[in-house]
DNA sequence: TTTAAGATTAATAAATCATTAATAAAAAAC
DNA sequence: GTTTTTTATTAATGATTTATTAATCTTAAA
């Protein structure tokens, strides 16, 4: 089972949080402070990290930082405790590196559902890149390895590729394809996009990029 | 507009609160009892119920367990009014479904915010999925995934389904239902969206969709 | 400057989806 | 119980969206 990291100044919030995972079968580790919980992180490698933003000394984001700028602790996943009264800009949280955020006070229900989503999705994501028979995305030498084959592609297709396997299963809106992969400002007609799906297509073999029809395409990796 | 359902046994509190909402534009629904506020929940279905703990009769926590117990109404969001910031009523709320608590006396400021927040909260929410009882509409990934099947539905069909299943119960007059998926300057036959009713109906499976005759249809579990 | 790979477009084909029309069934009204 | 109204069903038609192909335009490298 997974190794959780509880990471709030409140003793009694810390308490209420470890009661439930814990009757979840989680193991919990907890930390008051920031620093102590960068050397619970280094000692102990937990999966998952409910990390509190306003903290005395080091704030969450500062934690979140230190945590991530080794990538060794790349596969932690960080969970943000935030204060309902605390304004959605302090969430930039989640650009420094963090997966998700919930808002104090949190019901017990709602916390264990999002721990186990974020780490089915970690499970997830790790099974993917393991796959053999499937190929990975290797984003700097703009290249697919799929077995031993290297398929080069050209800029646009494989931008477009990247684009869509970001998140597999979600399907991009034509419009959003367009301004991801070519621009705001650069206009081009809406076949220009079949015409690339086509040969990524082609070039993969295989059911990897599905049609929604009406809306735009996405990436799956089943069938 | 949102319709908020207060219920509170102290007269004045209630007239406080309903006047500060009605002046932000909201729809306002009072009840000074629980069983009374039970039957308002059911016959106008409020978005949110800011809900007392402490009455005599029946006391929040029963309302909120009550509201509920009823799948159809599992969209409500509940916030519960404390007298004072009392650990256990806090934790005994929130583990019993409301989303949320405030403590009075509670500034206007304060409440007007704090409601907005949770309504734009559930919105968001209800932008990429919905969850009912057996099956989940997944506005990301345009799929309707019931247990482990995952059903396609063209878009038409779709947002037809997304719509009724956004007020379960709820009838939605035929006209209702073009203007709000067909627009409202598209013209189309009546026989149009019993059509697609038909295909949601063969494609779902059960009694799902309902027809109210003379009125609409709605969505449902029961039966 | 030439050449070739890549990007885009245009035109047509194919597929899917939406709508209608006609008839049947059901419910409500008389 | 019959008539009227409303909804269901089915198949056919119409419309829209996407796929495909080949041709044209760009760009960067040789």
């Amino acid at each position: 089972m997974a190794t959780i990291l509880i990471v709030d100044d409140e003793d009694d919030i810390r308490q209420i949080l470890a009661y439930n995972l814990i009757k979840e079968g989680f193991t919990v580790l907890e930390a008051s402070r920031g620093v102590e919980a960068l050397s619970l992180c280094e000692t102990h490698k937990p999966d998952l990290i409910l990390l509190d933003v306003m903290m005395p000394g080091m704030d969450g984001i500062e934690v979140c930082e230190a945590i991530k700028s080794n990538p060794a602790n790349n596969s932690i996943i960080i969970c943000f405790l935030t204060a309902r009264s605390e304004d959605y800009s302090q969430i930039a949280g989640l650009d420094v590196g963090g997966d998700d955020y919930v808002n104090k006070p949190v019901k017990p229900k709602v916390l264990i559902s999002r721990v186990h989503a974020l780490l089915r999705r970690k499970e997830e994501a790790e099974l993917v890149s393991r796959e053999l028979n499937d190929f990975t995305i290797n984003r700097e030498k703009y290249i697919i390895e799929k077995g031993d084959l290297e398929i080069r592609l050209p800029r646009k297709e494989f931008e477009l590729l990247s684009l869509l396997a970001s998140k597999p299963d979600y399907v991009f809106k034509r419009e959003s394809i367009l301004e991801k992969v070519w621009g705001t400002d650069i206009v081009v007609g809406d076949r220009t996009i079949d015409v690339h799906i086509r040969k990524l297509r082609e070039k993969l073999g295989g059911q990897y990029i599905q049609t929604v029809k009406g809306i735009g395409y996405k990436f799956t990796w089943n069938n």
